[in-house]
RNA sequence: GGAUGAUUAGCUCAGCGGUAGAGCACUACCUUGACGUGGUAGGGGUCAUAGGUUCAAAUCCUAUAUCAUUCACCA
């Protein structure tokens, strides 16, 4: 009874309610708290409740942030940081990968605020292309082609305009730092407005250009596309060994199409091939179709491989294509844009693909053609968004020129930072290997219309004018007529490639073109962020249109995050649907917090996997933060930070060396945005900080009486300035509960708009703190390896040190012999050595 | 086949030239006036393998193996 009437006159006034329950513990409840079995109440002013609540807490700080308007950028004159974040593709459900990847990035924007940059953090969502309409066809079951244009675009935006808000508020759930007023949608009139004037740019450039020519095509999506698009499979397929002759001479071609054969045009040798080079010039008659073809001689053929003969055809792969622009080779394509054989197929008109296959190796093996058929396992390129073999076609597209500007892309992918600095190879890599320009029609729908209309007399593209966008050609007219005089127009019916937009980010966030333009101050943007599968995509393109539109990079760093994965070495992914967990059942279960706690942790750019024990761990570490927060509360009720200190302990210097000491580490990391190994370090500190320090520093705060106001104040001013600064840090990684604490503890701003700021510290005590630790550390494992209470006094000890440590310890002396509950002590004066533990005296528990 | 990364305690990972680390799990103990979602300690590792550089290698180099990502190979 005497201690609570101690507890209460320590804090009286600033209490709001105390209970005293039945076993005499002291208990702090929160406003409106029924309590039964209490004995009395007192009125006084709210403290943080005994358990934190993060359902209550997290739903109340986003709604909070949002009315005060936390995260919103205004230009102010303080430097700038642009973070360009990757729009989500709307193509289907939520997964946890979402939230691994862009906490990261939002972890960066939340310390770079800290840092007193005005932060520009925009979000977005691509909702136009591919991925959208091949979630509205799954949805509805009918492909787009069956629906018609103008019906189906109207449910593609219904679709995703459903799948966005869903988007937004697990993003919102999550505590994610945007400025919603920024945010952009990738089918509006103003994103369509700057893709368009992106294209006539590069027009006017000449770096697009309308062609005739073989492009990557699917006739699944009925569309072609681009090579960035493609994905490899492993299949099981055969392969074919077919005779041929050439006057009358037999020769065997290995081939895994056997459905090509009406479309071969020649057969390829290398000419330093002696058993076959004699065939070369001569002709080679293909069975079946019975017509003659050239027999060529090219290097590139490997006389190892197969038969070391090839047939060239229209087209069943790159080489074809090769060839036939090379050897000027006349064009048979067999196949339509649907994936059936045609005309030129013959008999095999109108059959499909695979069945074509079939059918030609059994009329084959009937003319007894067919030396052999192995079985064969192998990769083919398919459409990364169905799965489907690709095949090649010829249609008038448009094209972005990538060929002639690879040396420039390489350039500026090295004038950029890539974190970590190994992804910058990928890139390079890539570009070194880009075959094809860019093709960025699409024969279909849902995608930003290119502004272009064919004159229908003399065949010109006809473009909008810059002032009449944005224009959908096949409802706008042109508002001036051909230079040939004609006003007859067709209208240009593709759309463009979702990059082709989405390779605008930089160009949308700067409002590019419009009047109140942000281009002065993202011209270049700060920071990209994004996942590894998509440098080739994303952030190629956008390097190449940066590069077109101003000869300059769209941002100065690069982060790549890694994959979540699934189970060992599976990747979570949207088409496979291997997520088990579902966000916003793990953020209620959990709490965002603890979620982004999971989602900080491992190094930028590797992989993790989903794991139940790091959630737990996090869960603890906000535990104890809210604890150790209960505890500091209650011993600063009556601390005015105003109070002049002439002198710190002992051990408050040491702490605060030791947090100053993480600080740096913690900046250096966050600086190269590794935010997990800041994370890693931060949570060291804070564990030894409770664990130790707090130890330590509790006997002063309780009793002062014993110590002295003075050593009290000490140790009021140091865990009221580390915790506060640990809150700061932390904030990052947990806005929730760290603004909980803060609004309690300290202010009621903020803490998201705090800065920080260097603490001044002496580092004499950071060696010998540690020791001292070390010494309190072997008492501690003494007391337990003797089955005994922590609290069980130590009758006597004797400890041997050097001048140093023997100092610091009679400086320490009171902090020490109260943590340890010594009674009496010998210190003896030792130099050879560091510290020694002579001799220690347990006197057991008197109950025992 | 090329490129890139990984391989450290049963599990998840950190360390990246100077005596092997953390959390979880396991074992024993401690009910200490913030916290039992706690505390103190203990057991457990030839740091994938083989060479090399160095006074010193988990750490640097070279091979090999396995896994992952990615590009290419479709004759």
């Amino acid at each position: 009874m005497s201690f609570l009437r101690k507890i209460i006159e320590g804090c009286l006034g600033v209490i709001r309610i105390y209970a005293l329950n039945i076993r005499e513990k002291i208990k702090v409840v929160p406003r409106n708290h029924v309590l039964i079995g209490c004995d009395f109440l007192l009125e006084g002013e709210i403290m943080l409740e005994n358990k934190y609540n993060h359902l209550i807490n997290e739903e109340k700080w986003m709604k909070k942030w949002k009315e005060e308007n936390t995260y919103q950028f205004k230009v102010d004159g303080r430097k700038i940081f642009s973070i360009d974040t990757p729009p989500p593709t709307v193509n289907g459900k939520i997964h946890i990968g979402h939230i691994f990847s862009y906490s990261q990035t939002e972890m960066v924007a939340r310390y770079k605020r800290l840092r007193d940059f005005n932060v520009f953090y925009p979000f977005g969502f691509d909702d136009n292309g591919l991925p959208s309409e091949r979630l509205v066809e799954k949805e509805v079951g009918k492909k787009a082609s069956e629906i018609g244009r103008e019906e189906f675009n109207k449910l593609c935006i219904e679709t995703t305009n459903r799948y966005e808000e869903e988007f937004k508020l697990l993003f919102s759930k999550m505590g994610v730092s945007t400025d919603w007023d920024l945010a952009y949608k990738t089918v509006s009139p103003e994103t369509i407005k700057i893709s368009q004037s992106s294209f006539l740019d590069l027009v006017s450039k000449n770096h697009a250009y309308h062609k005739e020519s073989p492009a990557l095509w699917c006739n699944e999506c009925l569309t072609s596309i681009a090579q960035a698009e493609l994905e490899t499979k492993r299949v099981e397929t055969t392969f074919n060994y077919i005779n041929f002759d050439a006057d009358g001479e037999k020769f065997t071609i290995a081939t895994t199409r056997p459905e090509l054969l009406p479309a071969i045009v020649a057969v390829f040798i290398n000419p330093d091939d002696s058993k076959n080079k004699h065939l070369i010039g001569k002709e080679a008659n293909i069975p079946l179709i019975n017509i003659k073809v050239p027999i060529m001689g090219d290097d590139k053929v490997d006389p190892e491989k197969g038969t070391g003969i090839v047939m060239c055809c229209t087209f069943g792969d790159q080489t074809d294509i090769e060839w036939w622009k090379k050897y000027n080779l006349p064009l048979k394509n067999i196949f339509s844009n649907e994936g059936f054989l045609n005309s030129n197929a013959g008999a095999y008109e109108g059959l499909r693909i695979k069945q074509a296959r079939k059918k030609i190796v059994e009329d084959l093996q009937e003319l007894e053609c067919i030396v052999k058929i192995e079985p064969l396992e192998h990769d083919v390129q398919v459409h990364e968004r169905c799965g489907k073999e690709i095949e090649y076609t010829i249609i008038k597209q448009w094209f972005i020129d990538l060929i002639n500007y690879k040396e420039d892309f390489l350039k500026k992918g090295e004038e950029i930072n890539w974190y970590p600095e190994h992804m910058s190879k990928r890139y390079k890599e890539w570009v070194e290997n880009v075959m094809w320009d860019w093709c960025i029609s699409r024969q279909r729908y849902f995608g930003v219309p290119f502004p272009v209309w064919y004159c229908q007399e003399c065949g010109k593209p006809h473009f909008a004018r810059i002032e009449d966008l944005p224009v959908n050609p096949l409802v706008d007219k042109p508002s001036s007529v051909c230079s040939c005089g004609s006003s007859n127009f067709i209208p240009e019916k593709d759309v463009m490639d979702t990059w082709a937009t989405s390779s605008v980010t930089p160009l949308i966030n700067m409002r590019y073109g419009s009047e109140n333009n942000y281009e002065k101050e993202l011209r270049p943007m700060s920071l990209r962020s994004n996942a590894s599968e998509i440098i080739r995509t994303w952030d190629f393109y956008t390097i190449v249109k940066s590069f077109y539109h101003f000869n300059e990079i769209p941002w100065e760093n690069v982060m790549i995050s890694g994959f979540v994965m699934a189970d060992k070495g599976e990747k979570i992914s949207k088409s496979k649907e291997n997520s088990k967990q579902e966000p916003f059942e793990l953020i209620n279960n959990y709490s965002a917090d603890v979620i982004r706690y999971w989602a900080a942790s491992g190094r930028l750019g590797t992989d993790i996997v989903f794991s139940e024990e790091t959630l737990l761990r996090g869960k603890k570490l906000l535990n104890k933060l809210w604890n150790v927060s209960k505890f500091i509360e209650m011993h600063l009720q009556d601390y005015d930070k105003e109070t002049k200190l002439d002198n710190l302990e002992y051990f408050d210097k040491w702490i605060l060396a030791k947090y100053s000491e993480m600080e740096k580490q913690y900046i250096n990391y966050m600086d190269e945005y590794e935010v997990g190994l800041a994370l890693n370090i931060l949570e060291k500190f804070f564990w030894n900080f409770c664990d130790n320090y707090i130890e330590i520093v509790k006997h002063r705060l309780y009793r002062p009486e014993e110590f002295g106001a003075e050593k009290r104040l000490s140790g009021q001013y140091t865990v009221y300035t580390i915790l506060f600064k640990l809150l700061q840090k932390m904030s990052i990684f947990f806005p929730f509960m760290t603004e909980e604490i803060f609004r309690e503890l300290y202010e009621d701003t903020s803490i998201h708009n705090t800065v920080i700021e260097e603490l001044i510290v002496n580092k004499d005590e950071l060696e010998t703190g540690d020791y001292l630790n070390e010494i309190i550390g072997h008492v501690r494992g003494e007391k337990s390896s003797n089955n005994t209470s922590l609290k069980t006094s130590v009758s006597y000890i004797e400890i041997e040190a050097n001048k140093n440590i023997i100092n610091a310890f009679n400086e320490a002396i009171m902090d020490l012999k109260a943590t340890l509950f010594i009674n009496e002590l010998s210190l003896i004066e030792k130099e050879s050595i560091n510290y020694n533990i002579n001799k220690i005296e347990l006197e057991f528990d008197k109950d025992k």
